[in-house]
This record gives C-alpha cells, sequence and structure tokens, in this order.
DNA sequence: CCAAAAGTGTTAATGCTACACCCATGG
DNA sequence: CCATGGGTGTAGCATTAACACTTTTGG
C-alpha cells in the first residue's frame, strides 16, 4: 500500500452469491428478478452492497438470507473470486466478490411483490442460452460451475448439496447432476464408502421406499472441518470425472 | 445489487501479489521492505491501491512492475482471493484481492532509497517464524502456498516456474520445492513426458553440464491457452503429492 | 576409465472398469 | 413371486512405485 500520490479510489463492493442446489436430479441456480434500475425485469445473482464493517462472507450470507427468507442458510458458502471493478456495472464502478453456495434443495419463500422474486432454476437452461442473465452473472455462474465440478473431485462437498444424512444413491445422483454423467451405482459405492474419512455409516436406513432400503450416511467429521478456504484434499484418491 | 436504504459504503481496494519462484532448489517469495506508516520497516507483499477504471489483474502487475523495476512479468498471474475489509489494516475497512505470480528466478532491481526494496526470501523462513509479515500477509501467503500446491497436480503450472525451455530435471526441481519432497527421477520423468499435451521435445539439449545433457523441452501450446480463470484439467491423470 | 546425471525396462502391487450376481423390500 | 433398487464379488486392464540397468557426457 505505498506510493500514495495517485489518490487511492474508493470503490463500492458488492457481494453476489451463486446459490447451487440438485432438484429432480438437475443441477438449479437460484435466481432473482431484479426489481430495479439497471437490468430491470432480468435475472440475477443474489446479491448486494457491502457494509462498512462487515465481514465478505456474513454479507453473502446476510443478502441470501434477506432475499429468499430463509435465516439460517444451509450447506458449504465459500469464495469464489471477485470481478471487475470496470465495465461490469452500467452504474459505474462496482467490485463484486463472488461467493458460491453448495446446498440442499431448500425452499425460498416467494417474497412479496416489494422484495426481489428468488427461485431455483436449472442451470442447463442458462447454459442453453433460454435464461439471460444481468450484468456479468453469467460468466460468474460459469466459473461457478467449474468450481463446483472441480471440487467435487478431490473434497468431500457433494455431501453438502444433501442433508445431514444421505444414502449413496443420493450421493451419485449429486455427482451425476454436478458432472452432468451418469455413473456406475456399483462402483461408485465402493469408491464412496471406501473413501477413508470420507462417510461414516449411521446403522440407520430408508424406509418405504421402492426397492432395498439403502443405509443412511453421515459426512465424517474430518470431512466436515474442510471448512477454511485452503484446506488440504480429503479425497484421496479424488474421485474423477469420466 | 437491490436494497439500496443502506447507503452503499465505498472501499479502498488494494492489489497485494503472492510472487512465488524457485531459488537454489528453495521456494521463495517476493516481499518488500514497507518504508511508509502503518507496519514501517516490516516485510510484506508487494501491493497497492486500484485506480479508478482499472482492471484488477492489470493493477496487480503494474504494482508488481513498479516495485520490482521489472516492466515485463514473466510467469503465469491469476487471482487468488479477495480479504478483508474489517480488521486487517489500522487505518480502516481496506479490501484487498490477492494475487499469486508464478515466475521463473528473475532478477528484482535493488530500488533506490526512495522506492521500497524488494528482494527473494524463502519461504520456509516466513513458515518457521523467522521472517514476520505485515498486516494479515502471512495468512495470504499460506492461502497462496496452498493453492500453488495443490495447482501443479493438475495443470501445467509448474512450466511457469521455469523459462521458455527448461529439463525434465529443472521441472522436477519445481514440484520438489513447491512440495517439499523428494519424487523419483526415472518415475517423473516418464509422466512427466507421458503426459498428453503438456511437453514438447525441443530436440535441443543441455551443453557443458555434468553428466548426460538434458533434452530441452517447451510448455505445449495446448497447456500454454490454459491462461483462464477457470479451465479444465489439463493434467490427466494428475501427479499427485505423495 | 570413472563419476554423474539422463533416460529406459521390468516387475509386483494397486486401483479401476465392467459386469455377473445376490439381498431386501413393496406390491 | 416379481419388480426395483441396494450392495458385493471378481476378472481383466491400466497405472504406479521401486529399483536394476543402460546411455551420454566431462574430467
Amino acid at each position: 500500500m505505498p506510493k500514495s500520490y495517485p489518490a487511492p479510489a474508493r470503490f463500492p463492493v458488492t457481494v453476489d452469491v451463486v446459490a447451487l442446489t440438485v432438484r429432480d436430479d438437475a443441477l438449479n441456480v437460484l435466481l432473482i428478478t431484479r426489481l430495479i434500475k439497471p437490468f430491470r425485469g432480468a435475472l440475477a445473482l443474489p446479491g448486494g452492497f457491502v457494509l462498512a464493517g462487515e465481514d465478505l462472507m456474513t454479507a453473502a450470507g446476510r443478502e441470501l438470507a434477506e432475499e429468499t427468507g430463509v435465516e439460517q442458510i444451509p450447506g458449504h458458502l465459500e469464495q469464489l473470486g471477485s470481478y471487475g471493478p470496470p465495465g461490469r456495472d452500467p452504474r459505474g464502478d462496482v467490485l463484486t466478490v463472488a461467493h458460491l453456495l453448495l446446498a440442499p434443495n431448500f425452499p425460498v419463500l416467494s417474497a412479496g411483490s416489494d422484495a426481489e422474486h428468488a427461485a431455483w432454476y436449472p442451470v442447463s437452461q442458462v447454459l442453453d442460452g433460454d435464461l439471460k442473465l444481468a450484468f456479468d452473472h453469467e460468466r460468474i455462474l460459469m466459473d461457478a460451475l467449474e468450481r463446483a465440478k472441480s471440487k467435487l473431485e478431490y473434497s468431500p462437498l457433494a455431501a453438502a448439496f444433501c442433508g445431514d444424512e444421505f444414502t449413496i444413491a443420493q450421493l451419485r445422483a449429486v455427482y451425476e447432476a454436478v458432472w452432468d454423467t451418469r455413473l456406475d451405482p456399483r462402483n461408485f459405492h465402493r469408491k464412496a464408502t471406501g473413501t477413508p474419512d470420507f462417510l461414516v455409516d449411521t446403522g440407520r436406513t430408508t424406509v418405504g421406499d421402492t426397492g432395498r432400503p439403502a443405509a443412511l450416511y453421515r459426512l465424517a467429521e474430518a470431512a466436515r472441518s474442510s471448512t477454511g478456504q485452503s484446506s488440504r484434499t480429503v479425497l484421496n484418491p479424488p474421485l474423477m470425472r469420466p
């Protein structure tokens, strides 16, 4: 921070959140319909301005909560990267710090007309060009998707898409949705259960479903704590995309 | 960017650069000695304020050039992540966007007394606690190290530490320095040369060195273009840390 | 010829893919 | 007892780690 001659410019800083979940075996992203000035009526990532003295992660969680009506956001939140400032907001130089949320399929409150309307949209519709996003949010979404895909390979974060307890098949559905591939159920089962420090058997099973009941698993403690921005690979060997 | 009621705070934004290189088989980081107010006399990462209308990556390159005296920075520059704002700068809320430079061992101009003095320092000295860094720069360095380590596994970026042409042994020295391990020269050779779209033989060899001359390689074109923030793994299968 | 570093061959262990097969439940 | 999905076994193939060995230079 030296060289003080050029006046240190000050920038408005926003946080945006790419919230991903798996619904009906498809990857979905949380989008809001903008009600105000730039890109009014268009779809955009939820987000908003960082307040003075506020932590980035806190701001991301707060904005998400405000716009979905959910107090406690479930899942795994991490920083994705920063974009801008120049040329991404018609109002001027705005720096945005994008975040990535991997979450179970939580219900979004259909807010009243005075708030932004938030809803889940299949990612495929954005990729197909059926849905256009405001600002540079499509680029941010692309980066988020790539990050999510690669995270599943070497981290236990697929479980962040599931609830506290889940079956191997549900976990496999996450991989299949995010990677957009089919995986062999038998081999996936072995690899998931055979990976050390990944899953623990709760001893309980599903009931009432068709077919044989599936064992319920929980994330291992060692895997739970991999919450820091930089944490060493837990999945060893990694699960690789075909 | 909705909910305009809380006045959008404006933040000074800085870019910091973690420049890493390999010198004498050890990983080194570029640090400056601060000449001004906060943490005066302490070591810090090179960096400075982003100017209005300036791109983040451009700002990082500019600051690095200003503080090292080198016009064209060689190597691979990418964004690492953003830190703050609260509680990291005694002067107030400052947001910093950290960057990571993987570069060959380029000479740093010992600047005159009116500029910050930049020099390479062994990373091990920082890790051992022999060197203390200003602000939260030690944390940023830690994140950078983890990023660099994991990048070597699945990307061809180890070559960014070498010049345009290099031997397999030089490339191996990079892996050994960054990962702080020893690798079997024979197996490494096969893996590096056998990985598709990674290295191309220039047909030329080293001369004058002790022992058998080594073949000189260059990064393959396909690997060169993996400059985007999100680019699919090129090294397949990855080189894994022992 | 010797030392030193580059590069190749070989083998045993491991891991992965594909698929046959059995298990446990609901209807 | 049949359909449906959960879960296990296994054979063939690919990859790896460890190390013996050959090659090519300088002294």
